[in-house]
DNA sequence: TGGCTATTTGGCATTATAGCCAAATATACG
DNA sequence: CGTATATTTGGCTATAATGCCAAATAGCCA
């Protein structure tokens, strides 16, 4: 990999780690229904505010999400829809080895 | 998130964390083509063979390739296609981004 | 202004990841 | 069997990611 290859692949690569975390992903599959607040998603997730809206910060640094703050409130939407391309892919990526193991015992 | 739910992103993320790499995202890329072994990849990625040969088996544990042994050598292929989604995404959230930045000078 | 709520940031300990070297393993072939 | 080639594994250090607490910041309202 040249210099020219390698930062290519690594800048494809920035935008997939910011989703390669079960919180980040669950985050990502909720705006692609709609922008919530920081504080609904934290009730959703369960986590420390702090730790959000940390995560919030990488998505938002990817390039994945956008803010809009309204009022005291800071409303985080998904900026890139193809994004849920990737939850149905590693959806088939797990039924395929569930089906290979099972084909172990036929 | 229960924990049930909290089982399911982290499984999906465990998948998208095996790409989220640019040596992984580029050998991916490459099987997407078709079987190469180990030394082939390794002689492209230009990093240890070592490297190279743990890069792989993050990738196969994670179900994205297989491998096929052709006497010493070891052949690996993509086992699901439709990962290369994910490079497409890469591509569009990047040109969003770029996007938006331009505009900055409208 | 002062208090209140929402959010972000700094800092820190814990844990995970990356990449190299040395050594082990596997397979072919004389 | 002994050697050569291909690959994997163990181990180690350096670096990065995670998640919490404490503190700072931002915007609303009395």
């Amino acid at each position: 990999m040249n210099k020219k290859v390698k930062a290519k692949y690594q800048a494809r690569a920035n935008i997939i780690k910011a989703l390669a975390h079960p919180t980040r992903l669950f985050i990502a599959n909720k705006l692609a229904e709609k922008a919530f607040c920081v504080c609904e998603l934290t009730k959703m997730v369960g986590d420390d505010i702090t730790t959000v809206s940390k995560h919030l910060s990488v998505l938002k640094n990817a390039g994945i999400v956008a803010v809009e703050k309204k009022g005291t409130q800071v409303f985080y939407h998904l900026k890139v829809p193809c994004i849920m391309g990737f939850l149905s892919c590693a959806e088939e990526t797990i039924k395929s080895a569930l089906k290979e193991q099972n084909q172990l015992f036929n």
